[in-house]
DNA sequence: TGTGTTAATGACTTTAGAGTCATTATATGA
DNA sequence: TCATATAATGACTCTAAAGTCATTAACACA
């Protein structure tokens, strides 16, 4: 297990502001890689490049690492997205064109991505962390979603319909395709342009026909 | 731990016959909720009503029998849909929606829904259970949706498009209710009558319209 | 240059759970 | 009813990794 990054170099160094991000990113990558019971703190020490009983000097255990872990950098994720909605003066379908293009850009930049698996793998069973990112990322882009289906309802720009009381069902393809990524990418990898058209395609249609 | 099924009397019962399927499904059960690294071949036992030692009477390692758990009773899954679409006589977007429909009854079934989740978390860690459900089920879910669209487009039922292409884009909202389900659920009930009565009515307007 | 503070180390203890196996008890059929 | 084969048991070993802590050495400052 070679260090990602950190000295090569065998002496010590003192480092006690730079050290919790360094275990964190190196913790994020090795739960990504293998999942919280199987990650070995070990492993993550020696990406890191220190020593296991370095990280108790700054994460009380495994679970406290591995919540501190999850707990940082999601915050700036969505941040751009309100403003743009704000500010936005084009129809409603651009707009939503837009939010999801950069839905896709956010979520396949590499950290983003690493974050993503690990909820999705281990979610389930770290409902404290589960919630976290219910209440961060999962409801506020959720508001963001309905915020701008509002605003195509009433500028009658979208029209009515079943599809607008669940606009989340939009969404749908970019959860498939994170999913497909994650499991299926080394035996049939996605091409994400194609399927990023092909969901613009869909969501173009779905949205500009007349009212169901 | 109480055992699902099987005798709460505390006497032996020599069972050689159904005691695989009972340690499998103690095992899936256990293994959707802890994940395999985290599950305890002591507490499977206990949910087949029988002891650790027992189950290496009938599987070599922890190992053989998450990949037996996941080998079984998922060929059935997908089995209809073939026979649906070769006998279907009416328009191209009611098979579509009709097949969408199932897909949901499908995956959310019980014991569907078990392996879904263990696929989803661990299929990752795990490349030879992964290679089978690509090959056993996704692989051939999506030649039936290839096979639908194909049909649509010879008809000239369905205009081509960028969506045709790529038809995978359709069934993502399927995933994306599986994996709520599967970590925000219990913060947020997602409503799969809703969900789906979304989806079908993306899924119509999407493909009645004009070419794109 | 010497001294005190504390970050970092690595050898250690502890624990949990995988895997083993000699023993026990149940079913079968002679 | 007894003898035999073997399913089932549970107490065992072994191992890997979490977590601890006395010791070491880097840095700050006198």
């Amino acid at each position: 297990m070679e260090p990602t990054s950190g000295p090569t170099d065998r002496t010590r160094r003192r480092r006690k502001d730079a050290r919790p991000q360094e275990i964190i990113a190196a913790g994020l990558a090795e739960f990504a890689e293998r999942g919280f019971a199987a990650t070995r703190l070990e492993d993550v020490a020696a990406r890191a490049g220190i020593v296991k009983g370095t990280i108790y000097r700054y994460f009380e255990s495994k679970e406290a690492l591995f919540e501190a872990a999850l707990s940082s950098g999601m915050g700036p994720a969505f941040e751009t997205l309100p403003a743009l909605v704000a500010d936005y003066e084009g129809s409603t379908i651009d707009l939503l064109r837009l939010m999801i293009s950069r839905l896709y850009r956010i979520l396949f930049s590499p950290d983003v991505e690493l974050l993503a698996r690990i909820i999705i793998s281990e979610g389930r069973r770290f409902p404290v962390v589960a919630e976290l990112y219910y209440r961060l990322l999962v409801n506020r882009g959720r508001g963001i979603l309905h915020q701008i289906v509002e605003r195509g309802l009433s500028r009658g720009d979208l029209p009515p319909s079943p599809l607008c009381a669940t606009p989340e069902v939009l969404v749908g393809p970019i959860i498939m395709a994170i999913v497909w990524h994650m499991i299926f990418d080394r035996f049939d990898p996605i091409e994400p342009e194609r399927f990023l058209e092909a969901h613009l395609d869909l969501l173009e249609k779905a949205l500009s026909g007349r009212a169901g």
